[in-house]
Formats: structure tokens, sequence, C-alpha cells
DNA sequence: ATGAAAGCGCTAACAG
DNA sequence: CTGTTAGCGCTTTCAT
């Protein structure tokens, strides 16, 4: 079946001032609210607005204002289930102030982001909010220097060139670990993330320097790197079963992993929390609905969405290019996988 | 701290045709690989674009070109775990065609999938691919008219003036509940999604039908309307139970209602599968971490979402607009949740 | 208070 | 093969 494409498509400025009997400035001055309109003719000119269904042309604004009045959003992938509710916070926000998210997934690969900086800097946006992936630091530093506006989320980029919302990893993991340690457990086993992100790092910091406090050992052999998928979780601690090592606990520094040790766990017919405790970070919604739900770190991403576009926004209103941070805290979200029968009931442990 | 912006922020087709001592129109027939060029120009101009690094500007080409390669993309909630596969897929799509995609998370709303098509439509995107929620059926029909050519997943558009990508809830229903009858299952529960939504409608018709077929009455005591949340078919089963009502398995119009019905099972001891048996829709990713784990039907989220915008880009480069439609075919994904113990092991079921 | 006209950066006739 | 020029739709001086 065809039908031919409805013709009047582009009805412009010139066709209501045309309509109206005024000229395409005045037209202009009142779809811009300017100063020094008579009534009369503001009315005319609204008239034939409605009339043709006129819409203005944002593209020939963008060229002549120098401003495209859209961000570019670059994540590493949507379905990583932390970015769903990041994405949505930097969404709200940005359409709120009128503006279009142009989404970019880069698989955190360095190639890609850096093609994908291009494309947006030739597309004109007013700001990127980038996220990178653990290859990205060289792009990082390219970013400062791009004439546009930029926020991360990666503590790396706080050189002082780059502006971020940033959240301290390091007190999240010390949460984590302080409530296994006083929960009772001694043993305690960690899965990292890759070794080169910045939000890794600062996690397996604050669990030895947690450990270091309480004066347990770290024993290299419960320690493991993994790459933050369920799979990498899942083999860590099907490995330590296997090498039959002593733990009563497992601090896995994303929630997905902790979901795969748990799984590893229970094909053990290891239970949890009962024989093993276990404690994750980010607090993806799959930590509430998981069997059992899970004791985790809550990153809020919603809001570090929203607040990582409002800095932009804020950036690319201001002239001088202030360096910004936000600094997001980190709370203990106490559930099922740690829970201390017959212990009295942890309560839910709010930092400020 | 501050530092002044990059300055040298716009370099156009002008610097670089002064650099290389040649027009601007020498320049932009070089950089779009149009006919005729002489080597020893396009050498100087290559050179002067590499030492001034100059990007197109591509909102000046858009205004020109009239068209601003990038595409609308429209959906309820990025947050709402079936989505992110599909945008995934429609970015990957677009970005191979050198496309931006602008995400608009409307949460089903009509009154902001209307502003959200206007603003696109000012934006002079070249396409729209159209998720709409319940309330979208007056939309569907203002998006036939307008000059741009969309996309819909939705069934309702179907009415030979919109492209559409669907898939067929009606036998998806079918290979759940005759997979729920043919192991032994004879008083199902069914929880509806909303009542307006046209895959909600379809799934329901299966449903009835498939029971007519095996001759199993249709017990309205059984059937409850959820919202496709958690929390509905949490409500419903718990409703259920409290009445006493006698079932043996339950088919829920989505996963996240299935994994609430679950949950309100095992609050009330009641074993699943053993004692109820249960099947949900859609096969997101929590259908297979969940405990147990879901059987479901499949959607292929990540290529519709391919599909979508391949045929998007299709009308797009074609003059006639000719009404496209590609279907997709459900899938059974059978896991514990309705695993009969000493039966013989059921294996995937793959519905072409 | 209103209109005429320049110009944002680019592509594509049109001329030579 | 290369350059000159018009014009995409809009905002904004600069006149009046």
């Amino acid at each position: 079946m065809e039908h031919t494409k409805s013709t009047n498509t582009n009805v412009t400025i010139k066709d209501v001032a045309r309509t109206a009997g005024v000229s395409i400035a005045t037209v202009s001055r009142i779809l811009n609210g300017s100063a020094g309109v008579s009534e009369e003719l503001a009315a005319r000119v609204n008239a034939a607005v409605d009339m043709l269904e006129y819409r203005p042309n944002a593209v020939a604004r963008a060229l002549k204002e120098r401003k495209s009045r859209s961000i570019g959003l670059v994540i590493p992938d949507i379905e990583n289930p932390f970015f769903p509710s990041l994405v949505r916070g930097a969404e709200d926000a940005a359409r709120q102030q009128g503006y279009a998210v142009i989404l970019c997934n880069t698989d955190g690969n360095a190639v890609e982001e850096d093609r994908y900086i291009q494309f947006l800097f030739s597309k004109q946006v007013d700001g990127i909010l980038f996220i990178g992936g653990i290859e990205s630091q060289g792009n990082l530093e390219m970013l400062a220097d791009l004439p546009v506006p930029v926020v991360t989320l990666d503590r790396r980029a706080a050189t002082g060139k780059l502006s971020a919302v940033v959240y301290d990893n390091y007190q999240g993991a010390i949460l984590a670990v302080e409530h296994l340690i006083k929960t009772g457990r001694k043993k305690i086993a960690f899965i990292s993330g890759p070794l080169k992100s910045s939000s890794s790092i600062d996690r397996r910091r604050g669990f030895n320097d947690t450990l270091d406090k309480f004066s347990l050992p770290v024993n290299e052999k419960l320690t493991f790197v993994g790459n933050y998928s369920f799979d990498s979780g899942y083999q860590a601690i099907k490995e330590l079963i296997e090498k039959k090592e002593s733990f009563d606990a497992i601090f896995a520094a994303n929630d997905m992993m902790a979901i795969g040790a748990i799984e590893a766990l229970l094909e053990a017919s290891i239970r949890v929390p009962e024989d093993i405790a276990i404690v994750g970070f980010d607090d993806i919604r799959l930590a509430f609905w998981h069997k059992p739900s899970l004791t985790t770190v809550r990153q809020p991403a919603y809001e570090m969405g929203q607040a990582a576009v409002a800095m932009l926004i804020k950036q690319m209103s201001s002239t001088s290019a202030e360096v910004l941070e936000q600094k997001f805290l980190p709370e203990l979200i106490v559930r099922k996988s740690t829970e201390n029968q017959g212990a009295e009931h942890e309560t839910k442990a709010i930092r400020e």
C-alpha cells in the first residue's frame, strides 16, 4: 500500500509573515517574546502560526545561535543494569531545560568513545556527559581540551580540568566490609572489578584498609579480579570452592558479580547467609528482587545522572569555565544476604 | 579553579579554503568525495583539514541538505527492563548508518508523547521510532499524518498507515498456556496486562482461546488485571491466596508480574514449581537470574529495535512512502518455574 | 514599533 | 577542474 507523503512539509517563518502581513523579523520577535510588540500584530501572527501549524526549525535556529540545545550522553552500555536509572535521571534533567539527549553506547571501547566524541562535536552539541570505560584515560585528557563543556563521572578526571560528579567508592567499600566484620565475619573473600578502573581501585583500597583497621590479614588467596559481570563472580567463587579455601563472607565490587557468586555457592549447596554472608555494590534493582535479596552499597544512579546534567547546563551557560565537582556519598542497604540468624536485626544504616 | 575556554572553537570550511589556497566549493567537493578533483588540491585541502583539525558543522549541513541525520526514539521508560535491549539494538543500527539517536522517555503519557513528537519534529529528525503507552491511540493517528517517516512497535498502528515491527503476542500466549496444560496443569490463573494495551489484549485472547481449545473452563475468579508491575503481580496472587481459590498454575502477561506473583507464593510457603507452576512473558534478563528461574515467552527486544531502525532508514531513503511491516515470532523458554519433577525434562522449544 | 538586510556554515547550481 | 554565488530558516543589528 502506498500513499503520497504529505506535501506541505515545511512551513517557515516566511509563510507566517506573509499570512499575517508582517515582516519575518516581527514574527521572530513575537515568537521569542522580545520587547516591543504591538498587541495587534502579535494576535495576527499567533493566528497565522496556529492556522499554518508552524513549528520553528530548530536546525536553522541552532546554526544562527550557535547552540544546538542538545547534549551528548556517552556511556558504556545501556544494557548494563547500572545505567538505565542514570540515563533516565539525565534525560529528565535535560528535557526540563529543553535539551535533547543523544545517546551513545561505546562498550567502554576507547576507539568508539573517540568516534562518538568527534561525532557529537560535529553535531554541535552544547555539552557532553561522558562516562568512560577502563581504557578511556586518553580520551579524558582529550575531552578537557574540547571547546565544549564536559562533565564526567570519573574520579580520574579530577585533575582539575574536567568537571565531575563523583561518588565515594572508598567509603562505600569501608561501609560494606565493616558491616561484614561487625556481624561476626572474619575471613572475607573479595571479588574486585577490573584493575584499571578507578572506581574499582577505590573499592579495593577500602577493602584492604578496613581489614587492616580491624587487624585482619589480607589473604591473597581470597582475592579475585573480575570484570563486573555475572560470570566473573560465578567463576571466582567456583574456583574458591574447588580449592577448598576457608572463608565466611564475600565482598563483591558490584551486584552482578555478587549474584554470580551466590549462584556458585548455591550450586555447591552452601547457604547464604547462614554459611557465607555476601555484600555487593551499586544497588541495582535486581539486588532487591534476587533470592536471597542482596545487602549492598547503594549508588544513587538516577540522582547522579540528574546532577551531572544540571552541572553540565550550568557550565554551558557560564562563560568562565569553572571546574565543578559534586560528591555523592554511599549508603549501606542491609538485606537478607548478610542476615545473622539470632542476631538482632540490622536496620538500614544511612551514611550521610 | 578557572581557565579560559579554548578559543579556536570554530574552524570552518572557509578557514580550510584559505589555508589550502582554494575556494570553499573545492573544499566541500573534496570532503564529500564528489567527482573531478585534482590530486594536488585534494592533498592540499586534506593537509589543511588535518592541520586545523577541521570538523564539518553538521548543523549547517543539515540546514542545507534538509536532513539532520538523527532520529527520535520515543519509549515509555528506559528503566523498564524490557527497553534497554531494544534501545541498544536501535542505537547500534542507527550508528552504523551515521544517525544520531535522540532518546525520549514519556512514561507512556500521551501528553508527554505529544510534546516529544513536536519537539522532534522541530529538531528536524529524519524519522521517529515510536513506542507508545496504552493511551497513545490518538498520537498514533497523528503520527500517520506527520511529514516524517515513523515506525512503531504497536499492532494498533497496522491500520495501513504506519509502518510497524510487530510481535505475535497471541501466538506467544498460546505457547505459554499449552506448555502449562501439557505439563499437567488444569486450573490456570491469569494475570493480564492493562485492558487497553494491544499486546495485553492479544495475550489475553491467546489465554482464553487455548483454554477453550483444551475444553478447560475460563474461571473469572482466577483472572486479574495488572499493570505490568512487580507489585500488581504480587497483589493479584496475594488476593487469590487469601480467598483460598484453588489453582495449580499461573500465566502472567509479563515477567515482572510473574516475579511479583512468585514473591506472594513464597511468602505463603507455596512452592514453585512443585505446587504452582508459573510462566511469564518477555524474557527479560531477570527471568534467567531469578530463583527459581522463570519459564517465559521470549520477545527478541534487541533484534526488534534493530529491525525497527533498519525499517525507518529504509523509509527515509525511499520517496514512495510504502507502509512496511515486519513480524517477529515468539519462542518459549522453559526454565525451573514450570519444571515437572519426575516428568521428562522439557527442552527449549523453539517456535519458528 | 516595524522592516530590510546581513550572515550563521554549508552544498550545489552555474560559469568559466 | 575550479571558483562565484545563491540560499537553506532563522535571529539580530541597523535604519526608519
